[in-house]
DNA sequence: CGTTCAACTTACGTGAACGTCAACTTTCGT
DNA sequence: ACGAAAGTTGACGTTCACGTAAGTTGAACG
């Protein structure tokens, strides 16, 4: 049997370590778009992705309706060619946000490693004592 | 005249652009510490600096508890010593996520300019379009 | 001295992103 | 065939991070 084309919910649920209800909430606000046998959701591959970059981008502070329109790019090949340029160019914005957010991410790790180089030093210090008072 | 020792709200508001409800709500949850000339907030240059790492961690999706937990390691000095253990633990732990999401940061700039320069492709054929259908 | 204006406190309201509970239907194993 | 398990749709509750309005206080200005 080939890799399984479709994902129950539950499944899904383990994979991404989240909850049936955040998988139906994020249908709602059309971020993902299983299709039914019957009732019940079935996750496509197509999901699967998408779910993942939701879950990375949330983790960068993204809301959810900025994922919605960068998701927008990574099925172009469903959308009218019509919508490509208006798409790039959220898409452009998106992509500066993420570059200027990855340089403050830089600094802010240098700053934060200057810091706690600073506080082992005191530490150090702390350790072996000669003398406490200056 | 030296440069202001202190910084009345208002003037908090437009250096950082946010309003003053913000830094009320801040100082309530204890991320900020003005000093108080009467009934009114005076904000120190350590408010300032506080501040401004508050609305860049923000900016990476940290939580205003998280980000409090962090700001702890910058005032070390107002600490007793036996608190810098805990804080540097918690400051390691801060600091691997950061790294964790700044390679994620990387992966996702990778994969959204491997989408564009596959949307430019695109729009190219539909600017200058040779053969429409396939 | 009255008022204007900024800042303050208190308190209720709001949007985002789910959690949780109730009341079904569908499916599966024995 | 039937009861448990899994899935579904509402609908209301909750937490976080503030917004907003109402009423108070204090300094400043004509």
């Amino acid at each position: 049997m080939m890799t399984e084309k479709f994902l129950t919910i539950r499944e899904m649920c383990d994979v991404f370590d989240v909850t049936a209800r955040t998988l139906r909430f994020y249908e709602s606000k059309e971020l993902l778009f299983p299709v039914r046998q019957g009732q019940k959701r079935l996750f496509t591959k197509r999901d699967r992705v998408r779910l993942k970059l939701i879950l990375r981008a949330k983790r960068f502070g993204f809301s959810l309706e900025q994922v919605r329109q960068l998701l927008d790019l990574y099925h172009i090949d469903d959308q009218q060619q019509t919508q490509i340029r208006k798409t790039y160019e959220v898409a452009c914005e998106r992509l500066a946000d993420m570059q200027r957010q990855r340089d403050e991410l830089d600094a802010a790790i240098s700053d934060l490693q200057e810091q706690m180089s600073w506080a082992e030093k005191i530490m150090q210090a702390d350790e072996n004592p000669k003398q406490a008072a200056e």
